[in-house]
DNA sequence: TGTTAGCAATGAGCAATACTCATCAGTCAG
DNA sequence: CTGACTGATGAGTATTGCTCATTGCTAACA
């Protein structure tokens, strides 16, 4: 009789047409996946409907689940603009959000994070602080920035630091390279080979970092700035080149040069967003913190949320 | 951080927004005025905003106030609307709803609520018995009507009986007529005054079963069919009426009669909607049935709902 | 000016319920 | 057949949303 349904309901569906998975969905909303199943049969129950198909894999919704689904679509949204209105009322509209990368592909998955932060916060002054710098947190502190994207969680109390996401950095070689024979390149494997890279500080290269350093080797070296001038050179078999596995898909669906990962376990990167713990609170920081992590997993293949 | 808004907030803020009023607030929505006192508390809390200005009476909703309520009147008609598809779903579009009516003025408040009926389901047959009937329950057992509308609750097992609302019986004097000088007309005063009615039996009017007939008190009758006629009679003296206060208020408030309270507590009637229990849990008649009271406490100046 | 009625706020306590945990059953790939 | 992965389920717990009882405030009225 009474109608039992919440936003929260609405949110599960919504995850669970995005995963297509019970417990992925319930990753995504911080609970379990006994409570997904618990929410769903009770909605069942109440409305005396089946919501979705359990037999198939991925998890289908049914001709009701889908209206539901619709009216998450429409509802969820406009909740949170809401949200944001009134965080804007208590916050005013105004601020500033300077992003400092010590990422070159990073620009990938910022700009359409940009976009939609834009279209929500009209007010709030929005930057890429130009050129590159060897310490981005560094720009925090003088308040040159409001915002880094690092790729190592800073232990800063000054600082919160919240995980962005994990990825596979991969080798990319010729297609007909001796390498490409290998399931899994070693750190041995760069001994006599080019290594190309960004013009950036070793520390800043992951590959460098966590395998070649510990290893005792270092390759000859070449950079360049731009990702698709490094793809060309590996192509042309000028040398190897390590790079975010989700930067580099698309050339790879394209069978255009090979990736193996680097030792046999992998080697995964993660990103996080350090911001001044003073700046942590505002509404359209939390935004864009939120965004960061939404675009990036709808854009990038293959990345993981970090739990924050 | 995370939202803690619910559906639950929204029809509280609509409730408020409504009434201007906390206690009445939560009568409708079957909670208790510490409830939505909480509720609120909660919301302006997280958002750090105030959702009303207290000072005011009626309560009134502040800017943050007025947003959210915003958002409860686009999300919950779309909620509701989502429901009904959902019942749709399981009972089918269409069905049948006849109703039978032992009050004449009760058409006032049906035609608004049947037109948002055939809105919300379209398939639905919707009708009024045609006709006046001494006893429209018996139409419900002889299954020539699916809904009838009743001034006493109905005691049978095979009926679901909804209370609709409660409401002041009036007389009806001409404003220079002699007993317009009293407060409150008692038994006594009808004696030798000409009383105006429906032509309907005794038992379906109010004011002979409940006040007259007890005091053995028989005046002389004149009946008609139509609520401007009667007023007619009454304005030119011609005789005295008793009708729900809602029926003439738009007379009244034009000074066309003068209305007197009957008996000194005055004359409450009440409505019931009865239906078939087998036919109660459908959707559609659920609908129906949330509709009259909705529709009825809109437009009827003076009415007070009846706990279902 | 005191008195009462009406209203919202508040804190304590309770009851409903939303969740987790542990486990089971089914399906599929190796 | 086995192990990995899925969702369902029941029991138990933690949370939370609610009611109850009371207080403080305001306004109306004698």
């Amino acid at each position: 009789m009474q109608s039992i349904l919440e936003l929260r309901h609405l949110k599960t569906l919504q995850a669970i047409a995005a995963t297509g998975n019970l417990t992925r969905a319930a990753e995504r909303l911080f609970l379990t996946q006994s409570a997904l199943s618990h929410q769903l049969r009770q909605l069942e129950e109440h409305y005396g409907l089946p919501l979705l198909n359990r037999k198939s894999t991925p998890l289908k919704l049914t001709a009701a689940g889908e209206k539901l689904l619709g009216l998450a679509n429409m509802v969820l949204p406009a909740v949170a603009a809401s949200e944001r209105d009134l965080a804007r009322l208590r916050e005013g509209e105004a601020g500033s959000l300077r992003i400092a990368v010590e990422c070159h592909t990073c620009f990938d998955w910022l700009m359409p994070a940009m976009d939609r932060f834009r279209a929500h916060w009209p007010e709030v002054e929005l930057d890429i602080v130009s050129g590159f710098h060897a310490d981005p947190v560094q720009l925090l502190f003088e308040e040159r920035a409001d915002l880094a994207i690092v790729s190592e969680p800073e232990d800063d109390a000054a600082l919160y630091c919240q995980p962005l996401f994990a990825y596979d950095m991969v080798a990319l070689i010729a297609n007909d390279h001796p390498l490409a024979a290998k399931a899994w390149l070693a750190a041995e494997d760069f001994r006599d080979e080019t290594l190309i890279t960004y013009p950036v500080p070793d520390e800043m290269l992951d590959l460098l970092r966590k395998v070649l350093k510990p290893a005792g080797i270092n390759p000859k070296r070449r950079t360049t700035e731009l990702t698709v001038a490094m793809l060309q050179l590996v192509a042309s078999k000028r040398g190897i080149a390590a790079l975010p596995r989700w930067s580099v898909q698309g050339y790879l669906d394209k069978g255009y040069v090979t990736a193996r990962p680097v030792t046999q376990q992998g080697l995964r990167s993660e990103l996080y967003a350090a911001v001044p713990a003073t700046h942590a609170s505002h509404a359209y920081m939390q935004d864009f913190l939120t965004l960061m992590r939404e675009v990036s997993m709808e854009n990038l293949p293959g990345v993981s949320l970090l739990n924050p």
